[in-house]
RNA sequence: GCAAGGGUGGUCGAGCGGUUAAUGGCAUCGGGCUGUAAACCCGACGGAGUAACAUCCUACAUAGGUUCAAAUCCUAUCCCUUGCA
């Protein structure tokens, strides 16, 4: 039995629309993953993304966590769902993007990365064996190896020494999650429960969903490497899918190289990546590059700028992007995006938005976070409808003009 | 009225004879943010002028003065704060 279910429903060229089935929730790709990195998405109560945006899936972070509340904390209160009250599935990030994101206060070796906290300079290691028994406290659905990622225009030695370490590590992390899994050191597993049985009664046998076909265990996912060499990145998918995985991530891009050579991995990659696994794009990104790489067949993402942007005042709309702190939008009375359904767009005017902004009231970074947020998530709704419907090359081709119209106007006014 | 201390660019506030429109904070304006060391970071911020420099103006309450040189020293005037009457 599988850790998790993953069904295509429809196809329009590369691009799939499916069903993910974890031991948690339904999660219908292509899926925007908010990120949750220190246990909650910044500023965004649970009850709007459950409600309101109806997400099915988020992040944590396995080195933030560990740091801060620390893993005896959250193993003693039940695990990451029970902690936090985040119920459907999370996916936990292993670590690996903080070899690269904090690379002044870390030294790596074959064994794993000795990293100096950036909260009190306390020396920390991190191994590919570490983050599973971490990920497996915290219990999450989706659990990431541990990897390397290095810099977007790392050399072709560099990403070579690189990409085979990621490979051992991966090997690793594959023999300690299977270890953990087996001795039941994971914490998320809710089938066992009369309750969870009775939320689950319809999908328990249902023809998509069929939770009973599950184990209830954690599900693994390896991560490609290999920067911006396509030669590499190839070496690395094929070495990746040897050791085997539940789903494969793309990693290592958006880390400082350019957007062309981005595009170019992804054209180059993702239809070579196991058609029956899911694809996860980690880290990426705006809403185009989202739509860009559906198009080449990627199936999940997840990245920090509807929440980090929100916070610092910028917004995502159908036209392109808002910058809140703008005079010209001192007396505008619409909303952020008048085509947006979301509770803050329903009810604030960019004018409001901008004084709160400005006035330092922290109730703007959650709004535009809100609606960032609820942004990325019903363009990926429409993302799935149109290729189920065939019309995703129309989808796009739309997306596309309308952010090129907003290119002429500024910030779609 | 007397005494003491003050009046600096949108604002608060440094500077107290010698590059330079004059430190810094705030405000304002603009840009950035892609598996979160980020409610953060960067830039501009007297006026005119330039694609950008250059180059002109106008500036440290007001008016005089001393000096090669003044926001900085002197005199007068106006205003503010505090204390005493």
């Amino acid at each position: 039995m599988n850790p998790i279910n993953w069904k295509i429903t429809a196809q329009e060229g590369k691009a799939r629309t499916g069903v993910l089935q974890t031991r948690r929730s339904t999660i219908e790709t292509p899926v925007f993953m908010p990120v949750g990195t220190q246990g909650t998405v910044k500023g965004v109560r649970y009850e709007f993304l459950e409600d309101e945006m109806d997400a099915r899936i988020i992040l944590g972070n396995t080195y933030h966590l560990w740091l801060r509340p620390g893993v005896e904390v959250i193993r003693s209160l039940g695990g990451l769902h029970k902690f936090s009250t985040w119920n459907r599935s999370l996916l936990t990030d292993s670590g690996g993007f903080q070899v690269f994101s904090l690379s002044d206060l870390r030294k790596l070796s074959e064994e794993g990365v000795e990293f100096k906290s950036h909260l009190d300079g306390t020396k920390m290691f991190l191994s590919p064996e570490i983050s599973m028994e971490i990920q497996a406290a915290l219990g999450a659905e989706i659990v990431m190896v541990f990897d390397e990622c290095p810099k977007g225009d790392a050399t072709l030695e560099e990403t070579k020494k690189s990409l085979d370490m990621t490979v051992r590590w991966a090997q690793r992390s594959k023999d300690k999650f299977n270890e953990l899994q087996a001795s039941g050191m994971d914490t998320g597993n809710p089938m066992q429960s009369a309750k969870w049985k009775m939320q689950n009664e319809e999908n328990l046998k249902s023809e998509i969903c069929n939770l009973e076909s599950l184990s209830g265990k954690q599900s693994l996912f390896g991560i490609i490497q290999g920067a911006g060499h396509l030669n590499l990145r190839r070496e690395s998918l094929e070495k990746t899918v040897e050791i085997g995985f539940d789903g494969y991530a793309i990693g290592g891009l958006s880390v400082g190289e350019k957007k062309s050579v981005m595009y170019e991995v992804l054209d180059f990659i993702a239809h070579q990546m196991p058609e029956n696994a899911p694809r996860y794009l980690m880290g990426v990104g705006t809403p185009e590059d989202l739509v860009e790489a559906v198009f080449h067949g990627v199936d999940m993402f997840d990245c920090v700028m509807p929440t980090r942007n929100g916070r610092t005042g910028s917004a995502f709309v159908s036209t392109g992007r808002v910058n809140i702190r703008n005079a010209k939008f001192a007396k505008q009375s619409e909303p952020l995006d008048s085509e947006c359904p979301c509770s803050v767009c329903k009810r604030y005017s960019r004018a409001y938005l901008r004084h709160l902004y400005q006035a330092n009231e922290m109730l703007a970074a959650m709004l535009i976070s809100h609606h960032n947020l609820a942004f990325f998530l019903d363009t990926m709704r429409k993302v799935r409808q149109s290729i189920k419907f065939g019309e995703f090359a129309k989808f796009r081709n739309n997306f596309r003009s309308n952010l090129k119209e907003n290119e002429k106007n500024i910030d779609g006014e």
